[in-house]
DNA sequence: CTGACATTTCGATATTATTCGAAATAAGGA
DNA sequence: TCCTTATTTCGAATAATATCGAAATGTCAG
């Protein structure tokens, strides 16, 4: 991943309303969720969702399917994954200082592995 | 973590310096570096960083401590895997399609296992 | 082709963020 | 105390972002 890429994600994620509609498509799974749906969940504009909605997509983080009417949101997992991977490079230099158990940790178990 | 925490803290790295600063004191690890030679190594004004590093701060991010004439960043470990959980809560709705060997599904069996 | 539904684009406004020089604060040595 | 170094605060210009109603677009059923 590269600076702006994350740049863009954490951005994208940095606003109320889209912080709570990505955690939204997080939990929901691959079945996604219908722009209208998502709406009425946070109680926000039909225009102002669709404007984060974009924001979301550009990013990278949302992806998109039109089925018949609606249209069908679902969080982007690999995307999410490599934001996470960006921010946690070469954590603590290599020492085990992060904490026990902590994401740091196990994602530089797996660094090892691959 | 709460919702506006996780707010401040992606607003907060998202920013070209602020993003190449934290990863900076990722990767510094415990010993931290002092806000002049962070100014050094990327190349903007002390006043400027000065600026980024108190977003950080106020994001809770870094900590900061004084040792002499210079003032110490240091990364904020568990602050940043308290991030990285929230964001992957209850990830995929406990079905195992967010890819192999992402952070996502070893968050989740952290969470099982704890 | 018309009507109903689902969603996006437009436009204007209000709010918030970024930048950096100059001045202020803080710590230590002569 | 006075000077040097290290860093932060102030101020003011510039730029980017959020909001939402109204109008436009796209999809399907009858």
């Amino acid at each position: 991943m590269q600076a702006d890429a994350a740049i863009n994600a954490l951005g994208a994620l940095a606003q109320e309303h889209r912080l709570a509609l990505f955690r939204l498509l997080v939990q929901a799974g691959e079945r996604g969720l219908a722009a209208g749906a998502i709406a009425k969940k946070l109680g926000i504009p039909n225009s102002s969702l669709s404007f984060h909605l974009s924001q979301l997509r550009a990013a990278g983080l949302v992806l998109q399917e039109r089925q018949h009417r609606s249209i069908i949101y679902r969080a982007n997992y690999p995307a999410m994954n490599a934001l996470v991977a960006y921010l946690m490079e070469n954590c603590c230099a290599g020492a085990a200082d992060c904490g026990a158990g902590s994401a740091c940790e196990t994602l530089a178990a797996e660094r090892k592995s691959a």
